[in-house]
DNA sequence: GTGGTCTAGACCACG
DNA sequence: GTGGTCTAGACCACC
């Protein structure tokens, strides 16, 4: 389970580790009924304090994405069918305001749409991407 | 000056208000040389307390965008000429990581084309968008 | 950490206990990843209030000498290599501006170099200097 | 009368050109019964406020530096002999503060007489040196 | 416990 | 009126 944490960031990190298991959940990397690491391996591999993992899983539980057995640990719950699309409407979100924020900087909509299809090639060429 | 400030946001008040100003003047909004409003007023009218403002304006100050002159006000200060690239190539940045993310659910490269000529068009259309 | 804070002088107390940080650390009186103390510890024992002290970590951090690992404290950032040869222009450049004085007072050449010399030779006689 | 005032120092502008002033009468460059120019006047040409040249004459006055002669002007008083000594030792005093900093930064006694020296020279080569 | 942010209110220097 | 600094005290997130 490899998680970039940015201790720098302002969104805190047990909110960083939820969005990124919340999203391996929904793409289906992490499938249903799959045990997930215990909390004091993945603090360790995530250079996190335990309370912060566990404070993850809490919230992840509470959002329904992992289900607990007390005593032997979490796995992954089945995912809402409709949080996908959620997710995908709010990344719509994000990229809008983001075109938005180009536009204000004078550039064309032909400027963008051709900044965007570099991103989109490069990113569809190399094979090696996380988030 | 009209800046939407998010109380609840992870991303601290200040920073949310010195990003926006930041944009403004790269975006030529705020021409050099023009003055900004008082520390007091801006903080009424953004509903934040006088000490915050002063913090926005003291990280400002500190990263070259505007200049005060005690007991006048502060004004604009001449953005460095990279300062805008620099902004953009973040911008494409924040864009590669949303089509990843949607590429991770799934989506062709197709299917992410069309979507984002949706939004472009749909940015275009309308001319009252404000981040 | 034994700091002197003049609560009189013109230069507000942040600024000196800023500068007298920056030059323990490029003095190399504080080494890189040591922590420092805590901004309540510290507050306390300048007599200065806390937010005072987190504003001079703040600029300290923000101009790239400490960082800070939330929940745990500041530690000592590498300082850049140029930084002690900057510090040591500025103090030549303070050293002409005090020999330019003393030569507008009618002192010669030969005046300012004694009193300079018996300054020196004290300086480095007694070795309990701390400035 | 040429004054350089910096509106970013910390020391506020009134005190800059306090000691400016006072410099200047101490080295005999204004001397005693001479006028000094009038407060608009000298406001214009330092591109301060009036009301900050007022102060500075003011504390002028009542540290006997200057006399003023109502409906007339300010004309500079006689400097007290022992003036011009203590303004050396502070002068001194600053030396010596320098030549610690600099031995913080281990330089040896050597070292900072080389800097010394050099700097020496290049004051008394230029014949147009200005504090 | 730690840092980080924000509010509230005061005082000063400068215009 | 303006910016600038400082104090005091609160709350939050994280360890």
């Amino acid at each position: 389970m490899k998680i970039k944490v940015d201790h720098h960031s302002d969104i805190p990190v047990y909110k960083q580790i939820v969005t990124a298991i919340k999203d391996m959940i929904l793409a289906g990397e992490l499938i249903e009924g799959k045990s997930l690491p215990s909390v004091r391996k993945l603090a360790i591999s995530l250079g996190v304090n335990p309370n912060t993992v566990a404070k993850v899983f809490f919230v992840l539980q509470s959002e329904g994405y992992v289900d607990s057995k007390p005593g032997i640990g979490y796995y992954v719950a089945k995912p809402s069918p409709s949080s996908i699309e959620k997710r995908l409407i709010d990344l719509d979100d994000e990229m809008r305001r983001i075109i938005i924020k180009m536009k204000r900087f004078a550039l064309s909509e032909e400027d963008i749409n051709k900044r965007f299809s570099a991103i989109l090639e490069g990113v569809f060429e190399n094979e090696h991407d996380r988030s």
